[in-house]
DNA sequence: GCCAACGTTGGC
DNA sequence: GCCAACGTTGGC
């Protein structure tokens, strides 16, 4: 079983997310019109035969940095080396993060993301292999991300596993990112939202369809 | 290394 | 329940 370390705290705000769509309150044609109109639903539809994926994106860090004597790096290259290309995304200690990796479902597709390094950005792609489970490293004492306040009859914090789909074809920077989402909060663009900028610290966030695509489409073309 | 942003803690 | 102090995140 592979252990890798990797420091994926993150930060909240408003938990604005809409993990699926419940429209039992709403009147059934008009609930049906929506989905149908929907991107989200016919895109998805088409790529993953009929089944609805979420999007996100996880933040590792992929340069050295001792945490209580253990060294937290965790890069898309350390990933690639596990056995089966998969490890646990063991080590959130926030709830609205938390609360994403409980919603994650088998088959969602998630960025790679390298933070707090030379060049912050996304690397790459990956999958969730295996829905969320507890996170056994609340319980290790000399683990950096030992929870002495969590329960083992009730644990506190959540893993998936993830695994290794494969590198974007180019380096997507954070620099890149940000200059589209200023410019679509202006025009109203695909990433005005995004929730890499407007929940600063979060380390396991969600995309919508649209961020997701746009994100894809950007491999494309020359970098700015 | 600096420091802004922001989540968490704990006194009251 | 308020909120100041503190700790962490993470870009620069």
């Amino acid at each position: 079983m592979p252990k890798p370390r990797k420091r994926l705290a993150g930060a909240a705000g408003p938990d604005k997310r809409a993990s699926g769509k419940c429209p039992k309150t709403e009147n059934l044609d008009e609930a049906l019109a929506k989905v149908e109109k929907s991107n989200h639903w016919k895109t998805s539809a088409f790529k993953n035969h009929g089944k609805i994926l979420n999007y996100w994106l996880m933040k590792s860090e992929p340069e050295s940095r001792m945490e209580k004597g253990v060294d937290v790096k965790f890069s898309i290259e350390d990933l690639k080396a596990q056995p089966k290309q998969t490890a646990c995304w063991d080590g959130v200690r926030n709830y609205q993060a938390r609360n994403f990796l409980r919603t994650m479902k088998v088959e969602d597709e998630a960025f790679f993301y390298h933070s707090n390094c030379k060049q912050p950005g996304i690397v790459g792609l990956v999958k969730i292999v295996k829905e969320a489970y507890p996170d056994y490293t609340q319980f290790e004492k000399n683990n950096p991300h030992y929870d002495p306040s969590s329960k083992e009859d009730n644990p506190k914090w959540s893993m998936v596993d993830v695994q290794f789909v494969r590198m974007m074809k180019r380096f997507i920077s954070l620099a890149e990112l940000k200059a589209y989402h200023q410019a679509h909060r202006v025009t109203g663009g695909p990433l005005k939202n995004m929730a890499l900028f407007i929940h600063q610290r979060l380390s396991v966030q969600p995309l919508t369809q649209e961020e997701f695509d746009f994100i894809l489409s950007l491999e494309e073309m020359e970098p700015n």
